[in-house]
DNA sequence: CAGATCTATGACAGCGCTGTCAAACAGGCT
DNA sequence: AGCCTGTTTGACAGCGCTGTCATAGATCTG
């Protein structure tokens, strides 16, 4: 028997239905699963299928009407194991709703997150979930015109275009000095990375600062560099502070920033907290099983993305949910403050 | 002057066509920024798009001939930065030629790569890298009849499907052990996560070994967990083999599990390297900025996405290119062995 | 057993765009 | 003027699929 797979190499729906003896829209209900066909007719199409090695052109499902299940994904850095963290929690939810998520990284650029808005947009995706720089006036209308769900994840210190999960980090800045301060601390400094760029860093600095200020204190002294964060630059700018007499306490950006600090000080032969106490923010793994496990504020980032997912499936469901999901943060003690 | 751009909500090439005055076709040619337009006619069509708030479908622009810009990418995974690194590189470059990125986590798994694999072909991407966990005959069979442009990454210790960019990570393990002999180690051990599952750490593996037995050597002592990868499971392990009377040197099977070994000597009130040995793989950034510098071997993984990225880029260019690329990696003394 | 109700299948149009080919026109040259 | 070349524009078909509506049997009901 001749099984035609080679004039035009590419194999569709037409050549899986001849092959079956069938229509065209029965192979395509038995592709997607559908209940209206007979078990005999289900039986002939999916040995076609299997006897040409037809794949599914999504693309022209997706144009026929039906809806993409592409999800548009944009993040503004990748080498930040946070978003890594998001994307994958999103990932597992999405991917096993039978979604997938095409990606865009704006570098916390926001010319270039307004393009991957346009650029993905022209993909018709189901949904779009974004963790913004700063998002345009224009993306705005952009989204609002797409009549698509969009979640917007990590703060939810601002009012959303749609949806948005994740939590206060005004909030979150607080509560650890609130902390610091029952602990007794009364001298503090603040370690950060580009702070223009990370506006949810600099929220958290904000909130700190604002716990201070209710307390009668401030910063005594700030170490800051226009760069991404990382252990060598905490570290960096640690050393700096150190040399011209550190305060009790350094309240660090993120928790990379914090582990080059906890590195400079251990290399320094400095006792972490007698000589120096140190705070981060994210409860990265690494802060955790540190010799002295950091203090710092776990921020739920896999179950942001996941929480990101299940909004975008139960509005696909036609569920009405909520606009704004606070995941929450947890406040982990650890020994370094 | 009244816009068509209620009745449908969606605008179309046809809707800006009309607003301008011109024909589909020459809306089309400006949007695609085609040469063979009047100056004259490019102003009035890109005033007609911005009025009418047009968004290019590429949906159906991929559909009607002109190839997709989507690349399929298929990870193992993204909590380990290790792929975060290789997609961060991968992007970058893809960005910057226009291209977006559809994802797919396969866990490890590879019954969930070989579906990933069919179902993100369904998009008809231009092309495909892949980190790969197994390859089934299933999967190679749908690569090789898309005729699609595949790049494996990671290992190139094995013939590849198509192309093939990364290390070889059997190179790798013995270089390691070669240098460590070099520096009069005779003693070692092995401390590993699952490494059935993460088939490089295992070639890394037998290439230490390798060296070792070349030298009349051995392992003197494993410590495996089933389990991914993590700095609390370096930590545990280390402190398992610590507690029976450690030999010299501690080969890991990456740096997460060596920064967990470090950790633990390092709470132990050891001298590393003088009281214990530690050696690692990927040359992270937390390993270099320790009080003890890890040593290590560098993997340049962003370069292997940019590389992977660049062997498609110059396909599609109808360039003909090397099917292996080998990036190299780096040994990095450090301080600890 | 006529009529009502399901179930299984198919015909047809069209999603929004681009490749192909053809036409209209401007200018250059003999 | 007549021919040629190059530039700019458009008509038309069709990519591969699915929504809609129609139809042919099969099954049920009183």
């Amino acid at each position: 028997m001749k099984i035609d797979v080679d004039k035009a190499d590419r194999v569709t729906l037409a050549d899986v239905a001849e092959a079956a003896g069938v229509s065209e829209i029965t192979v395509s209900r038995v592709v997607r699963g559908m209940a209206n066909v007979s078990q005999v007719t289900v039986s002939k199409v999916e040995e076609a299928i299997a006897r040409t090695g037809y794949v599914r052109n999504r693309l022209a499902g997706a144009m026929a009407g039906a809806v993409s299940n592409q999800i548009a994904v944009i993040l503004p850095s990748l080498s930040n194991s946070v978003f890594a963290d998001v994307l994958d929690g999103l990932e597992a939810r999405l991917q096993s709703a039978g979604f997938h998520s095409v990606l865009g990284i704006s570098n916390y650029d926001s010319d270039r997150e307004a393009q991957l808005i346009e650029s993905l947009l022209g993909w018709q995706p189901a949904g779009l979930v974004i963790a913004p720089t700063l998002l345009s006036d224009r993306s705005l209308r952009l989204l609002e015109r797409s009549r698509l769900p969009v979640v917007e994840v990590m703060d939810i210190d601002h009012d959303p275009a749609d949806m948005v999960v994740g939590i206060s980090h005004r909030q979150a800045g607080k509560s650890m000095a609130y902390y610091l301060i029952g602990r007794g601390y009364r001298s503090f400094g603040y370690v950060g990375h580009d702070i223009e760029a990370d506006h949810r860093a600099a929220i958290r600095r904000d909130g700190f600062r604002a716990a201070l200020q209710e307390n009668g204190l401030d910063f005594e002294t700030e170490a800051r560099a226009d760069a991404e964060s990382s252990i060598p630059l905490g570290r960096r700018l640690t050393g700096q502070i150190l040399s011209n007499g550190a305060p009790r306490l350094l309240y660090f950006s993120n928790d990379d920033m914090a582990m080059g600090g906890l590195f400079e000080a251990m290399s320094r032969g400095l006792q972490v907290p007698r000589d120096l106490a140190l705070a981060g923010f994210n409860g990265l793994q690494i802060g955790q099983s540190a010799p002295v496990a950091l203090t710092t504020i776990e921020s739920h980032r896999a179950l942001i993305g996941q929480r990101a997912a299940e909004q975008l499936l139960s509005r696909f469901a036609g569920a009405e949910v909520e606009r704004r999901i606070d995941v929450g943060f947890t406040l982990l003690p650890g020994d370094s403050a």
